[in-house]
RNA sequence: GGAGAGGUGGGUGAGUGGCUGAAACCAACAGUUUGCUAAACUGUCGUACUCGAAAGGGUACCGGGGGUUCGAAUCCCCCCUUCUCCGCCA
């Protein structure tokens, strides 16, 4: 969410920058400025009050202290007044603070200069564009064919044991998710990521905190029982660990790395988007974040692309670099960059990764701060990514390097595959 | 799952109704002293909101949420969590 006081100060400039996104914030502003208004003057009130009541509370207490017990009597009359007093204020500053609040909710993240204007995914600008395009011939199959000509993905098997969406990965199949993970996680590592293994289901403070609740609460699977979610991705609970947390600032940038099994009812999705490997309700990914100071977020959102552009080269697929336009891009970004594969029998683009910085729209909700060397309090930056995803890789990679003899095998992933090629 | 004991500031830990936003010690930071290091001494040392130009006030917070009371870290209720013992178990 954004920051209170940041709004009403600059309460043009937010205006104008969240228009790029399409989002009328004129009104809303307003009404927030003018509910914090009574907000301050509650709350003056309402400690004003308060003050008395300690104030009257001590006397009290003395009083009864020297014996003087019918002029404590007294005063305590006047005490239960102030106490309605307080109640009557309590509520209306409540009140006005959960309506600021669910106002301020509403509102979109602020995009960062560099968005470009746009409406849709056809006005993302192309930043970078490598790689060949392999030239398949006719009768090239697509993934979900070669998963089933080799044996090494079943949707069926997985339709029948859970159901759609949930395949099983099958003898080299399931070692090439494997060497995938290993593949990411330590090129991670070596570029000073921390790994993490955190927990596959979560509270819901933690929901909230990295804004899946209350909003996109059907986007998740939710144990009643107890009251658990499962993580949709691993920035849930690695984002969460800093929740309500004050960082020295010479901790910064935080680097972490996790893979994790990934869980998304994915509600309303239909068609040929959603054949085969294109979109899952489990998948695996292997996500970064990083927590920066408020100067160098957006170098290190430059070092997280450079970061998966070496992943995906590293696997010789060709791959464009994308700035999402001020449509596109989510309600929680200030800048994105979307990677994409190309899928060369579907003949499509496929998104893979996602590298965002949220500036300080993550960190306000998470209240995760860091102190300055001059003791100053200031909330962090937050900026995450996928590094990267593995279903639409695989998909992209049974599909472009399908030949005669078997799918051949990057060479970065041979160590861990202990082969070359899936026949 | 059953029984018992706990959860206080960066850490240890005192505090069973008012004089406690919280002792003491340690750590940290600044300064003084000192050939250097160390030690000693002095001071500072939670977060948020709010009033104020500032200096400086005020309010809230002792795991979380409710309640009792003129007044709650302290009493009551619910929840979370940690430890010990038992049960179950990869």
């Amino acid at each position: 969410m954004l920051v209170l006081n940041e709004i009403l100060k600059n309460r043009d400039a937010v205006v104008k920058a969240l228009a790029k996104k399409h989002f009328k914030a004129d009104e809303i502003v307003d009404k927030i400025i003018s509910l914090d208004q009574v907000r301050r003057n509650t709350k003056q009130q309402l400690d004003d009050t308060l003050f008395e009541s300690n104030r009257l509370a001590k006397e009290i207490g003395g009083l009864y202290k020297q014996g003087k017990k019918a002029e404590a009597d007294a005063l305590k009359e006047k005490t239960a007044e102030l106490k309605d007093l307080s109640k009557t204020l309590n509520d209306k500053f409540e009140e006005t603070q959960s309506k600021i609040n669910s106002l301020i909710v509403e509102m979109p993240n602020t995009p960062c200069d560099l968005v470009p204007e746009g409406k849709t995914a056809d006005d993302n600008v192309i930043v970078k564009m490598e790689g060949e395009i392999p030239a398949l011939p006719e009768d090239a199959l697509p993934h979900w064919e070669l998963a089933k000509k080799y044996n090494i993905i079943d949707f069926e098997l997985g339709n029948k044991v859970t159901g759609a969406g949930f395949p099983f990965y099958r003898g080299l199949g399931a070692r090439l998710q494997r060497s995938l993970i290993t593949y990411f996680l330590n090129t991670a590592i070596d570029n000073g990521f921390t790994e993490y293994q955190p927990p596959l289901v979560v509270n819901e403070a933690s929901g909230f905190g990295t804004g899946q609740l209350p909003d996109k609460e059907g986007q998740m699977y939710h144990c009643n029982l107890d009251n658990l979610y499962l993580i949709p991705t691993a920035e849930v609970p690695i984002t969460n660990i800093f929740r309500d947390v004050i960082l020295k600032e010479e901790e910064l940038p935080v680097k972490n790395v996790a893979y994790s099994g990934c869980f998304r009812r994915e509600a309303g999705s239909y068609g040929k988007d959603v054949r085969g490997l294109n979109r899952l309700h489990q998948f695996d990914k292997v996500e970064i974040v990083e927590i920066s100071n408020q100067e160098d977020s957006y170098h290190i959102l430059d070092t997280m692309v450079a970061h998966v552009e070496s992943l995906v080269k590293g696997l010789g697929l060709p791959y464009r670099i994308l700035r999402l336009c001020g449509g596109d891009i989510s309600f929680t970004s200030a800048l994105t960059y979307d990677f994409e594969v190309f899928s060369a029998a579907q003949k499509r683009w496929l998104e893979v990764s996602s590298v965002s910085n949220f500036e300080s729209f993550q960190a306000n909700r998470l209240k995760l701060r860091y102190k300055t060397s001059d003791g100053k309090t200031k909330l962090c930056h937050t900026l995450n990514g996928s590094a990267l995803a593995l279903p639409r890789i695989v998909a992209a990679l049974l599909e472009n390097n399908q030949t005669p003899e078997g799918i051949k095998i990057p060479a970065v992933l041979v160590p861990f595959m202990g082969c070359d090629i899936i026949k």
